[in-house]
DNA sequence: CGCCACATACCGACTGGTTAGTCTGCGCCG
DNA sequence: CGGCGCAGACTAACCAGTCGGTATGTGGCG
């Protein structure tokens, strides 16, 4: 009667996938919690003995993603390659892992003013974090002159995460370009973009 | 009583600017047409009286944006000036108008999937023929080598784009860069990371 | 000019349907 | 037997859209 395997995971677990196809797929407020219990194969009663609301809910899967990707980018960042190398690659990363979490990434930033004004904060916060981290790279290219000063480091940033969460608007798994070969081309285009 | 001079323009306008307002603040789905009425200081009657739906007045919206940036897009796609020239102008306009429009381009990538499905195959046609004007400046401009061809143009184009519907998120008309400060720099970005 | 017929513009109470969240209870496991 | 994990009916609120009614014009006709 559901659609997806039920017995594979915890109910939680089950719960939060639903939701989140959901919620990708349809939007937040056009998705019923009636709808999330049925295509998790529980009841209203196994949502609410788990989550206190249906936002705790969109919170969660924002919590996931954002922890998966400053994980990542840390990773980058504290390499010791050339800084060129170490943008290059966290841009193409970024890049991957959104693909690979496209139903998240289309919930990010199509319900984020869903969220109760606390929780948006929280993850307005947690946001920042990542973007100066990026930024920090790009300035410091900037400082020892291997990228172009000529546009603010912060502008540079948000030019390239614009497109990053645009992938969502357009990017098809069976399309003719693979994640990495679109990772590939955008890092090579805000290289391009940083060269002297 | 209501929050905007009400005397000053026609009902319909009225409504579609309340609407406006409403929609990219807090979304369509969380505005009441009761709210709407009482922001435009009229009743559910006239608004009905004048739009068959609230989704016929969020389709109004998406009409009147797409015509200007398409109408925008001509002007300078048609000058015979050389194309980065004419690229650059397009690349800069574009930010420009999205910035005077930033309640319009909200609503334009967050309540997209709240349109039925005819009205969005409509918008989603009209944008396509925007990108696919856009695109050509891009493949001219490769062809005639002062434009690198390392990336597909259809990849330039998302790129670019992406950034700009991201402005939204990001952008405050009390920052310290202007909108046409703003547009300057994306248009460098894209030239540069379009060099041979 | 006075008056009627009709239309356009708008009002606001009402309805049918939907929804998030609650609460009581039941079955199974330790 | 006791409580955890969950079922599912229930409720209170809300909301898009409807519909009969009202007011303000507008044109024709005697």
């Amino acid at each position: 009667m559901s659609t997806a395997a039920e017995g594979e995971c915890s109910v939680p677990q089950r719960l939060l996938a639903a939701a989140t196809r959901l919620f990708a797929g349809q939007g937040y407020d056009r998705t019923s919690v009636q709808e999330i219990v049925e295509a998790a194969g529980v009841t209203k009663g196994a949502l609410y003995h788990y989550f206190g609301s249906k936002d705790d809910l969109l919170h969660e899967v924002y919590a996931r993603v954002l922890r998966l990707q400053q994980e990542r980018l840390d990773c980058f960042a504290r390499s010791d390659a050339p800084v060129e190398k170490r943008l290059r690659e966290a841009a193409a990363d970024v890049v991957v892992t959104t693909i690979e979490n496209l139903d998240d990434t289309k919930i990010f930033f199509r319900s984020m003013h869903h969220l109760g004004p606390e929780k948006l904060a929280q993850v307005r916060a947690e946001r920042r974090r990542y973007h100066e981290r990026f930024r920090a790279l790009v300035e410091e290219g900037q400082r020892s002159g291997v990228f172009t000063s000529a546009t603010p480091a912060d502008l540079v940033v948000d030019y390239h995460f614009g497109s990053v969460h645009h992938l969502g608007a357009w990017y098809h798994p069976e399309g003719r370009l693979s994640a990495a070969q679109v990772a590939g081309h955008l890092a090579d285009l805000l290289m391009r973009a940083l060269r002297p």
